[in-house]
DNA sequence: CTACCAATCTGGTCGGACCAGATCAAGCAA
DNA sequence: TTGCTTGATCTGGTCCGACCAGATTGGTAG
């Protein structure tokens, strides 16, 4: 349920990204052969390939046939599911990330909770009643409560009816989930959290559009704030590769 | 500039992607082995893991070492990247999804022009008067607009000064500009485009938050309306594989 | 019927091989 | 000397076969 992807694959396309930003390699820059790149990470040209598979998918590199791996975006560009990806690789932690990452949950959530209240329908409601008890449930058995939270943000703007919007919130909800492990850690935390989620519902089952934004906007500006002071605690280990 | 795979790994990505909704596989089911699908696909099996690591990193799949390959979402959710292979593809021309893309894109810019006014720098500023001279030269060219639109509307959000939403946005971008090469055919609509973007820079430049909010609503939803009168007179080929 | 063990299947990784186009430098011609 | 042709080299694309070790499963012995 925690393994990103599988070990020989992730470890190869963290060292190329690695290499990238080591190289300072810029939008349009080659990288070494696929040969070489093998040789130079001890690993097969198999292995490279199913990495630079994934990195072009991400739209970090680009293959040209019989020519050579060009980066196409800055390792700092590219896709939401590049972001993901470092995460996972734990090549991203950066602050600036992690307040970008927040102000863009919070207008896409404030919008799709804005939406939700015109739209949901009744499964709709149903199933945030089902994540809700999840949730309750988790906080009593003390179990991971970051990926019951992220259930639950995902069911909040599914009611938006908007799928796409869905798909955009998903790679910002993995992000900032690994930072909150360690932030749900706090009973209160889980409590309140709980809480915030029941207003949520609530507004959305009245239709309450204003209340339902403003709610969601508190909501996660102040988990944010928690998590940024857990963060200066020396809580979170900074791997910043910037 | 415009290949987005390599031919077989995209091939044989596609063939997966159509195999899992030919067989109408749930979240949880499990792939035949990778074996049996090179085996269908006429592939190398090292060509099928090519394929299916992207599909791993995109989190359509999951392989379990020494058990299988399972499908960890249904094919409709998944990340936003994983939604510009499959337009990349052909295999998403849904006309629910080009209504839930122009929902969030505006959603999206709306703010981030917001943004932009308030904490854009000369920097931006002459990146977007940069960005305005390419396209008005590419319409004196003839040349492809879709390119320079997707270029600009990148620029605009870069200058709110959060790389999350630029990453937010670009997948979006991308989707859309696929259904506006058409779009941009037509000379009128280049013309008024170039208009619009003036009028954006205009008024970010002079921060007038409330203009420029209007206008790009404005101005995507226009767009939005031309494009689907386009795709109701016939003029894209819908691969509906919903 | 149960419990245990071995054949089988699976993904993970490796190495080598061939192809055809891109690249580039050496060598030839002007 | 300069410019163009040409061939060796390099590169990604694809395929094949092999080995490993853990998961799975079926059959057999108790």
């Amino acid at each position: 349920m925690a393994t990103p992807l599988s070990s020989e694959t992730s470890h190869t396309v963290r060292r190329t990204l690695e290499f990238v930003q080591h190289h300072r390699l810029a939008k349009g820059d080659r990288l070494p052969s696929e040969r070489e790149l093998s040789e130079r990470f001890g690993v097969a040209r198999s292995s490279v390939r199913e990495a630079l598979a994934v990195l072009d998918a991400m739209r970090i590199t680009e293959r040209r046939p019989k020519s050579g791996i060009y980066l196409r975006n800055a390792v700092e560009d590219g896709g939401l599911d590049a972001l993901v990806l470092q995460a996972d690789l734990g090549l991203t932690f950066d602050p600036q990330v992690t307040r970008d990452v927040t102000e863009a949950r919070i207008i896409c959530e404030e919008q799709a909770l804005r939406l939700a209240c015109q739209r949901r329908t009744d499964a709709d409601l149903t199933r945030l009643h089902q994540s809700l008890q999840t949730y309750a449930a988790t906080i009593q058995a003390g179990g991971d409560l970051a990926e019951a939270d992220v259930d639950f943000h995902l069911a909040l703007v599914a009611a938006s009816q908007n799928r796409i919007l869905v798909r955009t919130l998903t790679p910002l909800m993995l992000m900032s989930r690994r930072w909150r492990e360690r932030y749900f850690e706090s009973d209160a935390i889980r409590r309140r959290s709980l809480a915030d989620h029941r207003a949520f519902v609530a507004a959305i089952e009245a239709r309450d559009e204003v209340t339902a934004a403003a709610q969601v906007r508190r909501h996660v500006e102040t988990a944010a704030a928690d998590v940024r002071a857990l963060a200066e605690q020396g809580g979170l280990a900074a791997t910043n590769t910037t």
